[in-house]
DNA sequence: GATGAATGAGCATTCATTCAT
DNA sequence: GATGAATGAATGCTCATTCAT
């Protein structure tokens, strides 16, 4: 049986998927609060109100329960795009640049929302996505379905983009959206972040749609 | 005076200032092989070909090694900007969009230049940054450096360029450029990283150049 | 009368003694297969196909399991004795050295069976008699009934039997001859088993037997 | 470098080997007053005036401090056995019944001698022999060299023994001798010690010796 | 009675840092 | 100055045992 011990229980009973789920919220603030690598088990245990080894009947250790944290934010994160999300009225006769600009500005405060969601989460979540590969893999996942949702997206606006990759479009557009978003909501920007907000939706509009003047010369 | 106690030498003679950097030197092989996390100062001490001791006689902590690791970074990678870059021939008589083109084309090669030097420190700077308040200040400082440059540079250009809070653009075009880059070098990107740089080039001119066809329109 | 606590069920009824039998069987198996310390009250349980609050309601640890497990030992041999054991036709009118051989051989035919039953439960049992004192008890006690039964045995074949002290001779007898067979079966000899059974049956008859040429002679 | 990793120290420099030294004496001590099991490094390192961290610089693990134990028990042994033994003045003119009892209660005596040196230490190392098979096999290889030894001097003795498989009889006489000295020392026997001696000698002179009477008439 | 979630003391191990040589 | 042995606080993790359901 050469295979990893994997004691980690699976509850199925009501009360076991709660005590589970206070290991991850415990988990996640304080991983929020502190970081990853400044919390230890016995805090997160502390925290949700159970002893070591109840943390560890449900966990093989603490980078488990960041994995259940990013799983967590992301289903947050999607929860709120619904919230946020409404880009163009969907009985719109014809896509012009007008609306072209609400979609673009719409897919910013999505994102923007996102991040204040939980912005100290997520800077958690990057870093630990660029120091351990288990978590970049975990990480990935999640992020392949924003860009395919993404991708979608786009191509239900199709009519008035010009660009042609609408899958290249759609990971540039959300790295670019989230590393500026990122920067101004977690980080800190060099200059004022209206500033940068400003310049980012030009950039995207630019980038993305059919010219004003030429909205109506559609291919 | 409970002041932070401060025993690190700060060496003069030639011999100390080798050691310091056998040291730096050191750090920077092993943060980039191992992770900052993952790495003591025994490992550092010990590959430098130092004692223990004499590792504590230079620095505090390894966190001060990371700072020198942080400043040498920048120092190759500007190094490296001076060596690749060459955005326009200076004796250039009139901006027009091709040489836009060459400008920004010529700033995304410079950026991935500075990425394949080291990309695996580079994501450790990232990550610490991410993590540690002290780092992020440090990796600041260096930062503003660079986009203090970018906006000198975009002046330089003024000429063929739409934009007008030139900072803001230089924040902008850094950040996303980086971003881009820095997702393809390191991470490894959802899509093929030409498709994506194709986009991203794309993307920064029609932000940032006058459009083509009105090139010789400029103010 | 701050007397051990003893929790532990005696169960009568006729379900209760199957699940205390369950028990043992499973820890008998675990001992066997991943030794005593690395065996816990959970995989016990767990085997025997019962919650561990169970298990404690049966046994009030894991070592009243041990003893158990020895106890069953112990019956299962002394059956393994009887049924291989035969030393020498009941009827036999005589002694003579040759009935000597046979007595001989089929000790330790019988000591090889008994091991052979069960080879990785006795070792476990034969190191926890040396690392804990109350198993070196529970086990003393097994062992005295064995060299009582030899005893008896080498009674019954005074006749070509040249040895006076019986009881010692049981005890030489038995511990040279287990010791002997469990490091064939168990642990594994420096040279061949087979050399080294020939040498202690040979060993053993010269003791033991009235000289073959003198075998007439008798007291 | 899949290799398991390897710290503990390898001193060289005279301090070194006598930390190391005392840690190896504090282990036996402890591990012969309160067996392996009971024994945790913190302690080890107590006993040995060091902190835990030193123990942990000069052995990975309390495995491995046993294993240097039982390398200086066996060393300590062979010491003893140079002191005690001299089984036959070696001038003697010719073998004989007598001298071959001497050389057989020499062989039992010196036994006896080494299990008196510390017989909670070899208690010990037989329990961990039976438990872990690293263990088992550092031990094998110690009594291989005793097995050796002892084939080579039945050797010596050729003359008044009558056994002619000489390596199966000194597994055999090595074997039964531990035992029972082991059993009257440090087990406890279930007769009185000096009746099993007795009959041990006796047995092991019947089975080596060629016969009194057919003392002279040896090949 | 049976269950299995919860407990928490206990142990192994690491590593930043100090300091005698 | 350099050395590297020594330190010991900190932390991850296990498991015998209890007890509410």
């Amino acid at each position: 049986m050469p295979q990893k011990k994997n004691k980690a229980r699976s509850p199925i009973q009501k009360r076991g998927i709660e005590t589970r789920e206070k290991i991850v919220k415990a988990g996640m603030t304080l991983f929020a609060k502190k970081g990853f690598h400044r919390t230890n088990a016995l805090e997160i245990a502390a925290r949700a109100g159970l002893a070591t080894g109840t943390f560890y009947s449900y966990f093989n250790n603490k980078k488990e329960v960041l994995v259940e944290v990013i799983r967590m934010f992301y289903r947050n994160a999607s929860q709120e795009v619904l919230n946020v999300y409404d880009p163009v009225a969907s009985d719109d006769p014809a896509g012009n640049y007008a609306e072209g600009r609400k979609l673009v500005h719409s897919m910013i405060r999505t994102l923007d929302s996102a991040h204040r969601l939980d912005p100290h989460v997520h800077r958690e979540i990057l870093a630990m996505t660029l120091i351990d590969p288990d978590i970049a893999r975990i990480n990935a996942e999640e992020e392949k379905k924003v860009v395919a949702y993404m991708t979608a997206l786009l191509g239900r606006f199709r009519e008035f983009i010009r660009v042609e990759d609408l899958e290249a479009a759609a990971v540039l557009l959300y790295r670019t959206g989230e590393e500026i978003v990122h920067r101004i909501r977690v980080v800190g920007s060099e200059i004022d972040g209206q500033r940068l907000l400003a310049e980012l939706e030009e950039m995207m509009c630019r980038y993305l749609l059919k010219d004003e003047t030429r909205a109506g010369e559609g291919s």
